[in-house]
DNA sequence: TTGAAAGCGCTACCAG
DNA sequence: CTGGTAGCGCTTTCAA
């Protein structure tokens, strides 16, 4: 419900204030308001720096928005945003979703979600992509490092298409990619065992960054890890493994993901060796529930709405003629009652 | 990448073919394609029916697609949809994104996100896309019934504005409302105890639906329930209650939500009455690690995705003209270790 | 430094 | 039933 006006100069019939009402209230003609309002002006949009000054002014108290379809209209294109997501029902896909909308919704940009897990679905959706002349896109291609699709994403890019991109083992010239400090991230596991005092050192699963970081933190502080994989089997041997773990020597495990670490507590339950106690436990991802098990889940948290805002915040730039650089976002390890 | 056809008459110079390219390849006028194009024709738009299978065949092989920004440009606004959202971040509201993006996706319909959790923000948001002359708005209000909000809600649906309204107590003439069915929801964790043979019967938490569908799923096998609160004087009265149990008449209990559910396992851990078999629980909502935990959770799963999927097919035929009905979608049950 | 005018892709109105 | 034309809100030549 729009509030009504005193001054009914330049106030739009319905909806919010576009340029011609900027126009008619500044008296000045559409073309001056329209540059002097460009955040990106081209090269030959010059205004008087005081007729911008005012027409900012005024703009403002009318609450103008500027209409991005009509603007990527003009420039030829669809200003709406591509954004191509892994297909996992998470909170981890969710906190992105967070970040990614906030800042579009702030900066009136529209955007399409695809949803898909494999390489090829991000190649369909390059090619729906390029068709629609998007005016960017975000994506989070799986950690896909395949040269069918390195092929795809520089011809996107060749033409006006601008991208970002999530988490992933592609490097492109011009294409900054936002990614978590996974080997980070195994360090923090790491260094929260060893400060708690265990006395031998696991990792469960696969997961190179992480595994990295682990191993490389131990190495630092004169210890060695053993790896174990995440299978039944693997579960079994880290089972007879923790039987050597007591109160005051624990074994620390790293689990690379939350699921696994859950199994690990499955792999545990009924033994005698019991987590939290003799076993110390970190899992990564910090999903949903992990607060609530028992015990509760010592984890790794990604800050991925705060990956989601920056990643949107870049491209936005991007499309506009700006300059990017990749960027690496630190995780925090969440201490609960597993570790 | 577009793929060069054989017949260049009427190929779009970049990008998609559009209504002029359809045009120029069949020879007729831009406003009998269009007419011919739309799937939801104004009062006067009248086509020959033999030109309308011509042109939507011509349409097809060239790929065509609308572009929704100039459509709903012309037609006095802006072509994306708004959707509102609980900022809560786990698996139901990442399906539930899943769900609205795909049929979206599949519309070539732009979006906007907006999440957060209280009427409050529900009402700046109405606010804010009433003056943007959405062409619809798909939102979760969780569960308000507010008269203000209702008051929004009306005035945003006196113009133009289209509206589906997710979960929510708000009862509105054509606005409709897609909803999780929570009494059958109820029944079904009744009926999994019941047939699992318990002896007595717990409920914990608060959710009226569910609570509703509970017992009266037990009253109609003559049995009764007892309700406990969710705080922790609430689960430890409910833990000494579940001495009571047996593995021959185990007591059945029924948590309103997954977080609940843990909370009760954890208030039982360490006591002599066993989850999965002295107590058989049921949760609700099927969250990201229920099917982990050690036992895995039984819970009754909501099918978000398809609910979302369904709410944005209703707003697009609600925006073209259609009408539509409210509708209650089923949860079922995911029969694990726990009951 | 400013303004007038063309045009992005589409629909709606009005003639034929 | 079909075609021409105006115009949605904006950017971008081109002239003044």
């Amino acid at each position: 419900m729009r509030k009504t006006n005193v001054c009914s100069v330049g106030m739009p019939a319905r909806g919010i204030a576009g340029l011609k009402d900027v126009a008619a209230r500044t008296g000045l003609s559409v073309s001056v308001v329209s540059r002097a309002l460009n955040p990106h002006p081209d090269k030959n949009a010059r205004v008087a720096e005081e007729t911008r000054k005012w027409v900012l002014n005024v703009a403002g108290e009318m609450g103008f928005r500027r209409n991005r379809s009509a603007e990527f209209m003009k420039r030829g294109g669809v200003a709406t945003i591509g954004v191509f997501l892994p297909a996992s029902p998470n909170r981890l896909v969710a906190d992105l979703v967070f970040g990614i909308a906030e800042v579009l919704e702030a900066e009136d940009f529209p955007m399409q979600i695809s949803f898909d897990n494999f390489a090829e679905g991000f190649r369909r959706f390059l090619e729906h992509n390029m068709d629609l002349s998007h005016s960017g896109v975000i994506s989070y291609p799986s950690l896909v490092d395949d040269p069918k699709v390195e092929a795809e994403v520089k011809d996107y890019c060749r033409g006006k298409g601008r991208m970002v991109l999530l988490n992933t083992a592609l490097r492109l010239d011009d294409v900054p990619v936002v990614a978590m400090d996974e080997e980070l991230g195994g360090r923090m596991a790491a260094e929260q065992l060893l400060e708690r005092g265990c006395g031998q050192f696991c990792v469960v699963g696969k997961c190179m960054g992480r595994q990295k970081g682990f191993h490389s933190a131990l190495a630092d502080a004169g210890r060695k890890g053993n790896e174990f994989n995440g299978d039944p089997d693997g579960l079994k041997r880290l089972a007879s493994f923790c039987r050597g773990g007591s109160e005051d020597r624990p074994v620390g495990v790293f689990a690379v993901t939350d699921i696994l670490a859950l199994r690990v507590m499955r792999a545990l339950s009924g033994g005698d060796a019991r987590v939290g106690t003799e076993v110390l436990l970190v899992g990564y991802d910090d999903l949903d529930l992990t607060g609530e098990t028992t015990p509760s889940l010592t984890t790794i948290h990604q800050p991925f709405r705060e990956e989601g805002r920056m990643a949107a915040r870049k491209l936005i730039n991007l499309i506009y003629g700006g300059k990017e650089d990749p960027v690496l976002i630190s995780p925090r390890l969440v201490a609960r009652e597993s570790a």
